[in-house]
DNA sequence: CTAGCGAGGTCAACGATGTTGACAGCCATG
DNA sequence: CATGGCTGTCAACATCGTTGACCTCGCTAG
């Protein structure tokens, strides 16, 4: 029973639901061959290598960033930041699949648009153009960098990540005060929120030094 | 002929060395078994697994954050900004061990002095408290994000990195100017520079936030 | 002094993973 | 109808982390 019904669209889309149901421990050659109903080597008649296929994986993530995305008359700045924001959403939505965030330069179809859609936005803020550059590299410096911490702890279900949360405040709290004062000073204020909210600080704070740099600078 | 001679200590050095000299593809026990001259099971006397020596490899690199630290005189924002640096460095300085970055809040003995260090600067920056906490994770998160994009990348040699930075120039100048008319635009300004001064530069961006939201907040 | 106990090293083995090479069937093209 | 490339299958390999059984040394209790 030759089952000729595999593609690389196939195969990606088998990937997701895979990682999203099981958790990106089992995204495994031979589990994803069993979901699939053929060989696991079946797979590398569409993909070189793993890695690969999950650099395709990674990008078919960002295929709904573009829905309902607010226009250049929402001002360049809030475009901006809402393209960060989906951009770690997307990701975190998908948790486990920041492992292979850090795979250089994008060279796919939705990563390629997503950069022409970063820049666009940068270009349109006066910011000198070197700095446009530099202002990309920040923002996805610290877009892809927050996905990738986050992810890991995202794959907790919500209620245990908030007592896990509330452990590690509690344990700060109750550090040696000799040695670390201000840790216990801070303790309440650490890991409160969630850390879709921490991120838009961070973000927030970002693009106020970027765009303070634009018009001060 | 029994090595008597193991320990957590040397364990964690030899370690160190071994993905220095082989890089973090060849960190393998049976390889650091061969290492250190003894069975690779031996390791597992001293830890519980890979994941609690691969953290404890994690927290012995950040030892050489301390030396030279400029002291709290040189201002609160400059200290902060040295012990990002440092942090982004001390990783970078080992490309490989970035993997193990995102392993969760900070509990070991140098991830709680840095935490320390940290939260003391901002302390003393006139932050409302809240904002403390905020500000400690947009820092943690930038600089531990861009260590994990930038390690990747930092494992080849550097005029092989400068080849492929040009590289990427290039293909970006060479998009179709139709569909990615931005991107062609900026081509001469992505990856510019060393991915040091990128960060810097990031790195300067957040702290403008950070100092102006303190101030004007 | 010695019996024994436990920490720490050794050995063989297990299950899982990515990957490869040889083989087999389907389809389109001559 | 023949043939040659896609594509799926199968068996196998090298590695990896990890475990359980064994052994051996050095220290301490009696």
């Amino acid at each position: 029973m030759a089952r000729r019904t595999l593609s690389r669209q196939l195969i990606v889309a088998t990937c997701i639901e895979l990682i999203d149901r099981e958790g990106p421990d089992r995204f495994t050659l031979r589990r994803l061959g069993d979901v699939l109903g053929a060989d696991p080597t079946a797979i590398y008649r569409h993909f070189r290598n793993k890695d690969e296929l999950t650099r395709a994986v990674g990008d078919e993530i960002l295929r709904p960033l573009w829905d309902d995305l607010p226009g250049d008359e929402a001002g360049w700045r809030a475009v901006l930041r809402e393209l960060c924001l989906r951009l770690r959403a997307a990701y975190l939505g998908h948790p486990g699949l920041t492992a292979l965030v850090a795979a250089g330069p994008p060279m796919q179809e939705n990563e390629l648009r997503l950069t022409e859609a970063m820049l666009r936005q940068l270009q349109r803020s006066g910011l000198a153009p070197a700095d446009v550059g530099m202002a990309y590299h920040a923002a996805i410096e610290l877009t892809l960098g927050a996905a990738a911490i986050d992810g890991t702890m995202s794959l907790a279900p919500v209620d245990e990540r908030q007592a896990a949360y509330r452990r590690f405040r509690a344990t700060y709290a109750a550090l040696d005060q000799q040695q670390f004062p201000a840790s216990v000073a801070s303790a309440a204020s650490l890991w409160v929120g969630s850390a879709d909210d921490r991120f838009a600080y961070a973000l927030d704070r970002l693009l106020d030094g970027i765009e303070h740099g634009a018009t001060a600078g």
